[in-house]
Formats: structure tokens, sequence, C-alpha cells
DNA sequence: TCAACAAAAATGAACGTTTGTTTTTTAATA
DNA sequence: TATTAAAAAACAAACGTTCATTTTTGTTGA
């Protein structure tokens, strides 16, 4: 009995989803047409349908996956950092963030299409929690007295979330709304003097 | 001859508009046919094209309307600033911003429909030079001894977009991405939380 | 070793709707 | 009654999806 090779249904799967991810965030999701991803995925339209029961569940496929992506893409950034408010590792934080804006923009788009196409069904569990995980994995960095003594009452978490949320917003502004230069100074500039500023939150 | 009134024209215009940017936001520009903005606007299919030639004028006519209306708001906001980086002023700009955001909500997610479905094309305008209109509309601010001792060389124009970004973007994502919550506290908190640390970058 | 076979995969035409827009018809008004 | 506004009907094109058909492919029997 003659069966794809899993291999090649994945690669199939994953050829049409590129192309359909692409055309999602460039033009939406009704403003984007079967006929359209089946051209440019060199992928028949009749068998796409093979692959996807409708268009929605191929929309769906492609949050999940590359929703898969971006979790481990955060989980190595948060492992990556060790002593949160230290000014180069600040730095670092930006560095990475930056790169997952740039390298995975198209994906913060599909948050967008989700939200105007789809009242965010899809994407609502991704900022469900968020500060509140930072508390968790690192809980001992923030209680460390010498920053405790720095904050003067300020929470760690809200720091850390409030840096991480203008590190992503400022790159996402810049990355997909074309703002270029919208702080009025170079990316450089902008990385060093927030990073400066959020260090001195704590320390003088 | 008979004419309809001017200001009839623009009523009508209005209606339409009005239905047709709560359906744009809810479903997206290519998600939204004109039959259902005719339906729900009680203007007749036919009759939309006496008002605009083609959709993208109608929605053209849309974000120029409310962009001209968020211009406004945003000028007002500034101008009710005296000295931005005082802890009373600031906690007043994060209450304005959270109005305008609440209150003008769908016209940010338009925002989005624009990045999503015309690649910004109409919105891209909206970010240029916004750090350097703050920087001149505060210079006096900006240059006062006090403020810039304590600063110790951080941009005033740099701090004041950043914060400016952060409660904006803040409170899109609670409005817009329903984050509820996503600092892991209430509204309040956050803003006090926010203003605290703004303050204390450049006064101890 | 290799044609023959059956089942799965791929194809593109076809279907019934829905789309944006245009054209025609009717209603309203100075 | 002349002219515009509003409504309704009509149009071609495009839509998501289905389906009959062809092509491909792994297995089988000689």
């Amino acid at each position: 009995m003659p069966r794809l090779h899993p291999n090649i249904v994945d690669a199939n799967r994953r050829k049409i989803e590129r192309v359909a991810l692409r055309l999602f965030c460039a033009q939406g999701f009704h403003g984007t047409s079967m006929r359209e991803i089946a051209t440019r995925s060199h992928v028949s339209l009749g068998n796409i349908y093979n692959y996807y029961k409708t268009k929605d569940e191929l929309f769906t496929s492609i949050v999940n996956h590359y929703g898969q992506v971006m979790n481990t893409q955060r989980d190595r950034l948060l492992e990556s950092i060790h002593a949160p408010f230290e000014r180069d590792e600040i730095l670092g934080l930006a560095s990475r963030i930056r790169d997952v804006v740039y390298r995975y923009g198209d994906f913060w788009l599909l948050m967008y299409v989700d939200v105007t196409e789809f009242r965010n069904r899809h994407f609502e569990k991704f900022f469900l929690g968020l500060a509140d995980e930072f508390r968790n994995r690192f809980r001992r960095e923030f209680s460390q007295p010498q920053l405790r003594r720095g904050l003067k009452g300020l929470d760690p978490g809200m720091v850390f979330a409030a840096m991480w949320m203008q590190f992503f917003n400022y790159f996402l502004v810049e990355r997909l709304f074309r703002g270029r230069r919208h702080f009025g100074m170079a990316d450089a500039a902008v990385v060093k003097g927030l990073s400066q500023m959020y260090e001195r939150v704590w320390r003088r």
C-alpha cells in the first residue's frame, strides 16, 4: 500500500505553511486566496485540501507550529540570563530580542492578523502570565539583597517585564511599522541608553 | 436643482465610516464586505458608491478622518504636560494615555489592519519623527539643569519617548490583546510602579 | 527482474456563493 | 419637471471547497 513517507508529508506541510505565513502577513487572512497559496507553493489547489481540511485549519496549524518555535526561543533567551539587571546582560537581552523580532518578524505580524481578523482567538494565550513566569524563573535573582535595597520597594518582576516589553515593542515598531528611528536615534544608541536607564533604576 | 445639504452629506459619511471602522477592526479589510457595511449602516449598497468611489477610498477616508482626531488628541495631551518628569505628571500622562487607548481603541486596531493588509501604507507617517517632536516641544523642560544633572548624560528625549511608548504599549496590550493583567498586577499598581521607576531614573 | 496491480496523492475543472463595482430603476425634492 | 439621491438589480470575477480524473508509487506474483 503506497503511502507518502512521513518526512515527505512534513516537508510538504512546511512548504505550504511557509508560503501561507508570508502571504497571510502581507495581505491578511481574508486577503489571501487558497489559489495564491497553491500557486506560490507549487502545490495544486486540490492537493492542499489533502493536508488541511479548511483554510482556517491551515491558519491554526501555522500558529501552533510557529508558536512552539517562539516558545522555544523565549525559553532559550531567558535561560541565557543570569543577572537580569546588570547592564551587560540588559544589553544582551536587547540584542537577543532584536534578533528574535527580525528573524521571526512574520510571526508577530501573524499576531496582528489574529487580532484584527479573529479577535485574537489563537494568540490570547501568549500574553497570559508572562510577568509571573519572569517572577518564577528569576525568583532567586529578584530577591538578592543588593537589588532589593536599590529598588526601594519597586517590584523587580514589574521592572523586568517593563524592560522586556520595552525592547520588544521598540524593535517591533522599527521592524513592522517601518518607524525608522522612531526614537530619533540609531538602534545602538537606543539600546545603550535604555540599558543605562534600567540599570540606574536600582544602581547609582 | 436639488442637492443634499453639506451637513447631511457629512452626517451620512460619518454614519457609513463609523460602521465600516467597527467592521474593519473586527474582521479586517478583506474580511468585511461592502454589503455588510451597507446593511449595518442602513445605506443601500449602491448608494455607498455615491459617497466613495471604491472600498479602498472608504478605508483611506476613515484613516484620514480619525488620524486628524488622534493628532488633536495627542496635541492636547502634550499641551497638558509642563513638567514631563515629575511623578504626578507621569501619573497624569499614564491616565490620559489610558483614556485615549480605551476610547479610541478601534483606531489603533485599524493601524494593525493597515500593517497586515496594506503594508502600513496609510499609517507609516504616524511614527515618523515622534521623538523629535517631543524634543522640540519640551526643549525648555528638557534643558533644566536639575534634570540634566540627574539624568547624567541620558538623553531626556529618549527617556520621555520610552515612557510614552511604554504606557501606550501597556494599555494597547491590555485592551487589544486581552492580555488581562499581563504584568501580573492591576493597572493602577503598574501605573504607580512605572511612574516611580521613571522618576527614579533622574531623581533620588 | 519486471510488468501488473491497487491504493494513495496530485491535479485541475466544476460548483455554488460571494465579492466589488456598474447599471438601471425608483423616489425625493427645489 | 429637472436633477439628484437612494435603492435595487445585474455583472463579471474571484472565492472556498468538492469531485472526477490522472499520475505516482510501493507491493506482488510470475
